[in-house]
DNA sequence: CGCAGGTAATTAGCGTTGCTAAGGAGTAGC
DNA sequence: GCTACTCCTTAGCAACGCTAATTACCTGCG
């Protein structure tokens, strides 16, 4: 693993990376009450109000289908609900209820969670590098 | 996004970050012929030599059966093959075959993937910082 | 007006990949 | 040589993504 940080490998080291990070922080997430799709639907509906499906396919970078599928658990569970547009009848308006809105708050509260307790650990100077990291990542990821 | 950088919010910021980011990179892969996974298990063969099933499970962080379903794929396909070892007869050694090895050179040669478009389009800080952030992003993972 | 064509959501059905549980073969120790 | 353990494999299930097709609705043009 010396040479290997090269500039050729900066593509490799970072998907691995990324995929393996990403891969550990689902299989240690706090609760199993949500998937982690299904969560970050709930919050980001928490974050910026009511949205379309379709909305929310496309923020999330997933098909309709899909999304509508994630919606579905999420309305079983009773975290969101689902309401005809008022202007346009195909439409519909999902919306975060209370019992959602208490999850999303009370989910963050109580994140003792294994990524937090590990970033924890790091010195400043690592924690800020992650960060301006994340910044650049999300970049990448909506460009 | 102004003051969500702040210290606390380091842990979601990345989650997410990785999250989108991983979803993108396996989304614009260049070859079909593999899965994400599945690659991943002949690269590291190549990279490595010969492994068990039960060590690449480990090495990979996924469970036997999982591991052995990867196998499979890449034994129908021709990349490796399975042979009983001499001294335990349990165990399976999986080894790349010379067109495992080709095809594991060949991808690395013609990615001009996603990925690497767009790091090549940032700033050299930039991509130090993403070296930097693999690294540690890997020690997370890995601890 | 009324129908043709487009858009939004949904349903149906499939594939991939992960898991747990259970089975089969081989090894090791008493 | 029998018991217990290890390693791989098979079987069956769940989550979640996708495409294709269907339904409901809107829009515009004859």
């Amino acid at each position: 693993m010396e040479r290997v940080s090269e500039e050729l490998d900066l593509d490799a080291q970072l998907r691995i990376a990324v995929g393996r990070l990403n891969r550990r922080i689902r299989a240690e997430k706090a609760s199993d009450e949500l998937s982690d799709g299904q969560f970050s639907v709930l919050a980001l509906l928490y974050r910026e109000g009511p949205h379309t499906v379709g909305e929310l396919a496309e923020a999330e970078r997933v098909t309709p289908p899909s999304m509508n599928r994630r919606v579905n658990s999420l309305v079983e569970g009773g975290y969101v609900t689902r309401e005809g547009s008022p202007d346009d009848g195909r439409k519909v308006i999902v919306r975060v209820t209370d019992a959602g809105a208490a999850f999303v708050t009370e989910t963050r509260r109580r994140r003792e969670h294994w990524l937090n307790k590990r970033t924890r650990a790091l010195t400043a100077a690592q924690r800020e590098t992650l960060r301006q990291a994340s910044v650049i990542m999300k970049e990448l990821a909506d460009s």
